[in-house]
DNA sequence: TATTATTTATAGATAAAATCTATAGATTGT
DNA sequence: ACAATCTATAGATTTTATCTATAAATAATA
């Protein structure tokens, strides 16, 4: 049984005829017969009576057609709704996002985007990028927004924001009342760090290597906000992303100093396994990203224009 | 798009792989391959997201999951429905009936085929055999229980049930007193005949005509009923269908009267149009009908065996 | 009642498509 | 880096859907 079959089938049940309904479907009537024929043969029943000038639906045939009717009203649902790209209520999908992202660049545009797209339910997944990465790798994310440089040859990459990682002190601390210090001076303290796993951490090292410097003492974590706090009360200084510590500077209880001739910061992008398709609502939001920051261009050059 | 599409996608999104799903499907993978990428042509989105060790659905796949599994569920639901002749809750087919059928000889049968198809819902017409025959021509009914004979290249015939169609004279007529009476003697009472339409009237004229008289003074009529009663009360003498009149008989509202040297007498059979195809639910009725009364055989030889 | 027109069925040829084999190109895991 | 596994592609083959031509049956008409 095939599609076909059910449109002549209905063609003839409606029409009452066989002639009649070639015409319609836009055939000859030899194919409408054999059409019937092969339903009849694999269904093991008669649809229709023949022998009048019209031909007549058995009881089968009329329990056929209502299911012939069903089946035709779904494919032509699907149809529409695919080519349209509409999105099914309660279908969505899920994204990667580092917790800075999450917490400081995507709100706004989370919430323009449900009022785009009202019935999609989005997912976000919180994680440090490399976690991120792998959701990608193993097609359990459609898209992540993760610190950068992320070398790995089947993800691309796009930046969306620079953000700067400036050494910031507790209010009470030494270094607070002083304009800047150097990297000598900061390796001498108490340090807290991101982990080792992290990207962050990682520019952190690159810079202290370039300077032939290494730190002493040392904590590590994972939770920027965790380490705000531990910097705050005075346990250690540290690196922070500005995002992160931004109202902490404004309320007074951290302070910026300068590292001279060190310049720390990590972008912030959209990654996403190389080669994949993005289902319209899905290239909605991200199209929305990277227009509320940077990026729209670098993008659609490696997608591919607005198609 | 057609139903094999829809069976290599609905594979694929489960198992999560083309190959495994073209040996689920018992094809080779290219088979897969090429068929979801025509669906993925013709409905313009991308349904997988392909490159790791399993593909992954995209949105517009996931939405096409939902209907695709609603269409198959009515495609096997529809075939299971079919090939078991199971019929369809509110589904129903109209037959045919003389009055004296359907008051007399259908009832307990009718009763019982509720018993077996309870899901059934019946229709009869009840109307003269050569209305009901034209319902059979025009394929408006499936089968009538008619009077007989009834001669017509595309119509068989079986009969069912003989019934005596005896003179009748209400209790209070000379004639009541009487064993028998001679047809001259019949012709000379005023008659009440079935009208010219019917069969019983035609084997009336019949008899008639081979006895060399004719009636005098004559009322037509189409409703035994309604000539039952008059014969009670006195207007005048019939000749009724045994089925008819029974009770009147028991009663004493009625006597029956012999007539020298002449049987009345009709045929009742089922009638149907020729080289029609008989859906089990239809057929189950019909042969009840011939084995409560008679003809099962001779029905079973001209519509072949009980397949 | 014969005749004409219209209907469905059948046979054989043709066009379309689904499927297969063989193989390339990529990715994953060891 | 290598072996195993996956999907994509090209070309051949088989299947099947469709068409043309025609027969057989039925209904309408003269």
């Amino acid at each position: 049984m095939n599609l076909y079959h059910l449109r002549y089938f209905l063609s003839v049940a409606q029409t009452g005829s066989f002639s009649q309904a070639a015409r319609e479907m836009h055939v000859t009537q030899p194919t409408v017969s054999s059409g019937i024929a092969e339903l009849e043969k694999t269904m093991g029943v008669r649809l229709f009576n023949r022998g009048g000038k019209r031909v007549a639906l058995t009881m089968e045939g009329r329990t056929l057609v209502n299911y012939a009717m069903q089946i035709q009203d779904l494919v032509e649902e699907v149809e529409d709704h695919l080519q349209r790209r509409d999105v099914l209520p309660g279908e969505g999908f899920q994204f990667g996002a580092i917790d800075a992202a999450v917490t400081y660049l995507l709100p706004d545009i989370l919430k323009d985007y449900r009022r785009a797209y009202p019935s999609v339910s989005l997912s976000a997944q919180v994680a440090p990028s490399r976690y991120l990465v792998d959701d990608l790798l193993m097609n359990r994310s459609e898209f992540a927004v993760i610190s950068l440089p992320y070398d790995h040859p089947r993800v691309e990459t796009v930046s969306i924001y620079r953000d700067s990682m400036p050494l910031v002190v507790g209010a009470s601390h030494p270094f607070a009342a002083r304009e800047s210090a150097t990297l000598q001076e900061v390796v001498q303290e108490p340090l807290i760090l991101f982990h080792t796993d992290s990207i962050s951490r990682k520019i952190v090292d690159e810079r202290f290597a370039e300077a032939g410097v290494s730190p002493g003492v040392v904590m590590e974590m994972r939770s920027p906000e965790a380490m705000r706090k531990l910097v705050e009360v005075g346990v250690g200084i540290s690196f922070l992303p500005m995002l992160t510590v931004q109202e902490s500077l404004s309320a007074g209880a951290l302070k910026v100093v300068d590292v001279e001739r060190v310049a720390f910061s990590r972008e912030i992008g959209v990654a996403w396994r190389r080669g994949r398709y993005f289902s319209a609502a899905i290239r909605y939001l991200i199209e929305a990203i990277f227009e509320a920051y940077q990026g729209l261009e670098v993008w659609q050059e490696k997608v591919g224009g607005t198609k």
